[in-house]
DNA sequence: CTGACGATTCACT
DNA sequence: GTGAATCGTCAGC
């Protein structure tokens, strides 16, 4: 496994680090309760790019800026964490460099380790689709909070690696964004990414 | 200070 | 398919 440098993040291109993400691995590995680390990780299998001030999806249309999403302002490689609904803690990936606000909402992983630890965190009782598919789930499988925003993706605890992985071509999919309606034209954009078939990956199945 | 609402999920009809 | 949960954020007064 091969933890993702920096250069990958600050790419211009959010759509095609958004593709380049499916297939990598997401990480963390906070400190549990008893002092032992606590790993948990999954393989990206969806993604959703929001490509900075031109799209009227993103929290940065516009030029949009507020205390929230100040981050996504910031050089990429780092955590974009925000409370949705009151309830939901949705993880997202900041991209570009500093002023271009890109970011990549990963929503849904295929679980490798620390399933167990995922388990408890979620409170069900054993491993099924549900674990990780949908981007609230994600972030409470992982144990990712709102007070992780900013964290850098090249720390111990939180990080994106590789490993030698690769999809074959005709399991990549594309659609439009999920919940976005609000967007007019900008919903319809095909910005999200996702392997067809797997079982994690949210929404009716094809 | 106030009110409306969201890049969602899940239980229920 | 429909609706509730739940609260930080943000625009507007």
């Amino acid at each position: 496994m091969r933890k993702l440098g920096i250069d990958f993040y600050q790419r211009a291109n959010v759509l095609q680090i958004a593709k380049e993400l499916l297939g990598k691995v997401l990480v963390t590995n906070w400190n549990g309760p008893d002092g032992y680390r606590e790993e948990t990780s999954g393989r990206i299998v969806e993604v959703e790019a929001y490509n900075g001030v031109i799209d009227k999806a993103s929290h940065a249309s516009g030029g949009r800026r507020t205390n929230r999403n100040e981050i996504m302002y910031a050089d990429g490689g780092v955590a974009y964490v925000y409370l949705c609904y009151g309830i939901h803690h949705l993880f997202n990936v900041v991209t570009n460099k500093k002023e271009a606000p890109h970011a990549i909402l990963i929503r849904a992983l295929e679980p490798i380790t620390g399933i167990d630890v995922m388990l408890e965190r979620t409170g069900k009782k054993e491993l099924d689709n549900s674990l990780t598919r949908g981007p609230g789930n994600v972030s409470k499988a992982l144990g990712i909070f709102t007070k992780h925003t900013g964290q850098s993706l090249l720390s111990k605890t939180l990080f994106i690696a590789e490993d030698d992985f690769v999809w074959s071509k005709r399991e990549l999919a594309t659609s439009p964004r999920i919940g976005v309606d609000y967007a007019g034209a900008d919903a319809k954009l095909p910005y999200r990414f996702f392997i067809k078939g797997n079982p994690f990956v949210s929404g009716k199945p094809k």
